[in-house]
DNA sequence: CGCCGGATTGAAGGTACTCAATCCGTGTGG
DNA sequence: CCACACGGATTGAGTACCTTCAATCCGGCG
């Protein structure tokens, strides 16, 4: 039973990708539902491609008024609340094919920032007529509802990361989680470019800095993985996951 | 802009109780809706009452098949994630009028553990009837969206306050959240009766009950709050705020 | 070359945890 | 009615882990 692990959350859902959503990688939107040509090319219709964001770039600001979606088309992104004295708090780091904004629709307004992690382009899906067409098409409505879902069980995982897990845990957690994401991508889940500062992974793992310098030292001298700066290798996958397992 | 403060999530959704919700409490779910009597009723129609949970009754476990989501009509449960070591995680208290359940949309599988803390009731709603109705029904989906986006909001409030907050902070986060719902429900804001225990506080917070205690003791020291055992009256809140404003 | 930002590493300190003793309220049985 | 047991809560002392502060390293770029 590894669900309880909800943070290497199940790749079902992003398993393959649907070549008929040609205007706009909407892998986690249309791909596991079973929507003929001509609906599928209804869906696309409504996407508007936004490319041009680079590191750095706001594709939403917490407070912004809420009217999309966006599906990522290609590059990544994180998303982070803030705390009034400045304090802040990554929840997510997301990737090529994931959705984001879902935060907004409770209130209309984007509660949390989301920026680029590399150049990046996403394709924005306008709420109203997403909800329209889901009002036709049930597979679509279920699909946009399980996403949702999808959402909560994640961010469920990561609260049980950061309110029971010890550093090195929550970093093997984190390692884990990334590899599986890529892999389910087609990319290769032993070898691979981390896209954001030791600052970021610490603030999404809620630790410091140099703690998360260190986890990484650590696996290092174990010979768990091999490190250098942002580029990470897994070398023994069974250890790193028995860091999960065990509580030491 | 205390939207930061997320875990203070604003209560406009579940501000006043609709009469017209006769069979079943739905604050949560028909509330703000402006539904025509007779659609009230065809929702109402769907529920199923179930009554009779008790303190430690699960009301769903982890692992258990999806059919249903529930409204609490009275009582209050709370939701737990468990590790594969037996290390658990609160992931939430909900109240009367709370909807839960939505974790299990993604995969049709439960995710966790849904709790009573009190002798409760609730209502069961059929997600599948539930999602054909709100295909006909715009305002009922637009709701129903809400109902979802607001439970991914709440969960990144949490990380918030998981990842960021030492200890003090996240007692008075607590408390003052608290103490809204409750406003929100027309009961007192400053004075009333934990349902859980120091380590179910404990769980929800990551940290461990003798540390919740003590913060407990060090508030009412310092004149904030008035605590015996699991009655809290409070005393200063705007204090009891400022704890969360500024780092210390 | 030298600067810069990010990453690493070390040492000292603090916060929350662990372990353990005690308290307190409730319920049970003599 | 009191004695006792029980579970949850409180409190204390010592410890572990992570943070803080600071120095150094490293790679990229002007």
């Amino acid at each position: 039973m590894t669900k309880a692990l909800t943070l290497q959350q199940p790749v079902t859902l992003t398993a393959q990708l649907r070549s008929h959503c040609s205007t706009c990688n909407l892998r986690e939107l249309c791909m596991p539902i079973d929507l003929s040509p001509n609906d599928m090319q209804r869906i696309n219709a409504l996407t508007m491609l936004k490319r041009g964001y680079s590191r750095g770039d706001y594709l939403y600001h917490c407070g912004d008024p809420f009217h999309s979606l966006y599906a990522i088309r290609s590059g990544s992104f994180k998303t982070q609340v803030l705390h009034e004295d400045g304090r802040e708090q990554v929840t997510g780091f997301q990737m090529t094919g994931e959705i984001i904004g879902m935060d907004a629709i409770c209130t209309d307004v984007h509660t949390c920032d989301a920026i680029a992690m590399e150049s990046s382009e996403v394709c924005a899906l306008p709420f109203n007529q997403l909800e329209a067409m889901s009002r036709e098409l049930p597979s679509l409505q279920r699909h946009l509802h399980k996403i949702m879902s999808r959402e909560i069980v994640r961010d469920q995982g990561i609260m049980l990361l950061l309110g029971s897990m010890r550093a090195e845990e929550r970093l093997a957690a984190f390692l884990l989680n990334f590899s599986q994401r890529l892999a389910a991508r087609g990319f290769s889940p032993s070898q691979f470019q981390l896209r954001m500062s030791r600052q970021e992974i610490g603030s999404y793992l809620g630790l410091k800095l140099e703690t998360v310098s260190r986890a990484f030292s650590h696996f290092q001298n174990e010979g768990i993985i091999n490190v250098k700066v942002r580029s990470i290798e897994i070398l023994d996958l069974a250890r790193l996951q028995a860091c999960l397992k065990c509580s030491n």
